[in-house]
DNA sequence: AAATTAATGCAATTCCATTGCATTGCTTTA
DNA sequence: TAAAGCAATGCAATGGAATTGCATTAATTT
């Protein structure tokens, strides 16, 4: 495992246990955004309620966001930008393929600007996607 | 009971019960998308089965969309545009807000067209803003 | 070394959506 | 009109997954 992994969760100001340097190296080697069942499976036999707090913390930390994806199970990623433990700046947007089930991010893909009703504030926005990825096109 | 109710639902080549008029009318009532749960407290004693069951016919009738707002709890809201069982052209913006937790379709507010990467082909886009609604803000 | 705090693991809860199945109601047809 | 078939309903059970409680273990501080 890489030492850069471990200087990863000191910069976020999180305490690098195992459990923590092998949750945050699995999510490291995705190309796309994984679920706490694709986590325990991936880290068997580790616990399933610590790998849920172990996503808890870096979330809280801003280390990784939390993507709804719409299809029930709540998907994890790394941050791509400089997130923090004050504010998540993911404002990218997510695509889901039905072909294939898998989530991406598409960091390059910003939500557009969009100019809600009078009086509305918005805070945050999710923008999913459904369609097929470019690996399964035919 | 409006009699058109009964005539919307005739509309969409929905058999017209009392329970599905029942649910209806109550959909017409809101400004909102609710979910199961309202719907059931709303009807009581109606049985949760057969709401659910009706709002799964309306939606594959092309008569609501369900909205997934990242609550984990589904809500339900009539088809503002028109709608058909074929296909759902409801490609508004849906709202959420953190203040009263009520989850409002904004229909004049058009997801904007977005370059996704290539080889990526989108079939269904999900939008949801989370902020203060214009009622909550002070 | 003792005491406090942080992290972990197991078990139990809880919350809903979803399904199975039996019953009831409606509609068609002989 | 009676019988048969299909549609709708209601109750009970299932299932999946997030979440929480609590006891144990590990790390850190005094």
């Amino acid at each position: 495992m890489n030492a850069g992994t471990e200087q990863k969760l000191i910069n976020k100001n999180i305490n690098p246990t195992a459990m923590r340097l092998l949750v945050l190296d699995l999510l490291l080697k995705q190309n796309s955004a994984i679920s706490l069942s694709d986590i325990e499976k991936g880290l068997e036999p580790a616990d399933r309620t610590t790998i849920y707090r172990t996503l808890k913390t870096f979330e809280e930390k801003g280390l990784t966001h939390i993507i709804d994806d719409g299809t029930g199970s709540p998907k994890y990623a790394l941050c791509l930008e400089e997130c923090d433990a004050n504010e998540h700046h993911d404002l990218h947007v997510h695509f889901y393929c039905t072909s294939c089930k898998e989530t991406f991010c598409l960091p390059n893909c910003k939500i557009p600007d969009l100019s809600l009703p009078n009086d509305f504030t918005a805070t945050e926005m999710n923008l999913v996607v459904k369609g097929v990825c470019d690996r399964c096109k035919n």
